[in-house]
DNA sequence: AAAGATTGTTGTTGACGACAACAATTGCTG
DNA sequence: CAGCAATTGTTGTCGTCAACAACAATCTTT
């Protein structure tokens, strides 16, 4: 934190100070001081930057980061619950309703009720879903690509094994 | 955190299993599959899992992560402009407004109208608000221990090291 | 001075996480 | 076996957050 641009001076002078060692916040010279070192602002950024990235690739299938988490893992496991894929991806149940209405309505995703349990539904890809997931792999796999070019191939490898974890 | 890897595994006598043609699945022996090895997903869950640990830790003083990055800009650039620090995080001005209207409500920042350019506002943190960023600083370098804990020290170093053209 | 850009503000939209309640169904236990 | 507890899908609410759009006040540019 020992930044020598830290405010001694509290006057604000951000528009045009005089060329000189006047403090001068106008740019993006801003220090973020003692925010660097914390692994949240890091990670919150570079998420930010990954879903965008994401989106903005997978934007002509018009298919978002955990639309594609949902196909992903039903199209591995057929006949999950509604339960097991939430509980395995980590989202609520009740926000797993919504997605799946939203891909099913898209004829992606079929709610096949289960003879062994009459609560739950069994998950399944549609025909249409399985060949647009395929694709939807390939436009991800392009993005992973992205990442890797923008922090490296081998920091992206480096960065799955140290969270690997958390999957 | 999910936590979706618990006991399943030690009840017994369940239901007769895997007889037709869907398949059960037991929770912990879902296959990601393809979801492994993408970033974004592991990232994803990192973040959930920091940004928890972040709340959790700084729960006693009421302090979340954009609070307190705004906080820390502010501190380190005294008289920065709503704007400056909205661009320096990355984060937009209209939501810098409501999160200053909170931080000044608590007297922890306050608006100071700019002579130099009036439309914009000084950017400043109160008496009270720098005693209280101190201690914020202190619960959020016992909250980056937590992390070391979970990743390792020399991850999480690593992970600052490949993230830090992020910041 | 007029035109255009910037700053703070208000408001809306949509994705998302966290909860709470509920009906239908299942499982457990006495 | 009956009854109560737990689970599953669903609906709804609440709060956070990113992305826009529009606006008045105020610079900046021409």
């Amino acid at each position: 934190m020992a930044n020598g641009a830290m405010g001694t001076e509290t006057k604000a002078g951000r528009k045009r100070p005089a060329r000189g060692k006047t403090r001068r916040h106008d740019a993006d010279e801003i220090g973020l001081d003692a925010l660097v070192g914390h692994a949240g602002y890091a990670i919150r950024r570079f998420q930010l930057w990954i879903f965008q990235d994401f989106i903005k690739t997978l934007a002509a299938v018009d298919i978002r980061p955990t639309q594609y988490s949902v196909m992903t893992v039903i199209g591995a496991n057929p006949g999950l619950s509604q339960m097991a894929v939430a509980k395995r991806l980590g989202i609520e149940r009740a926000r797993l309703v919504h997605l799946l209405d939203s891909l099913e309505g898209r004829k992606l995703v079929k709610r096949v009720k289960s003879r062994d349990d009459r609560r739950s539904h069994a998950l399944h890809l549609t025909d249409p879903g399985q060949a647009a997931l395929r694709q939807f792999k390939r436009l991800a796999a392009e993005h992973e690509r992205h990442i890797a070019e923008k922090i490296g191939k081998e920091n992206r490898e480096k960065l799955l094994q140290i969270l690997a974890g958390f999957t």
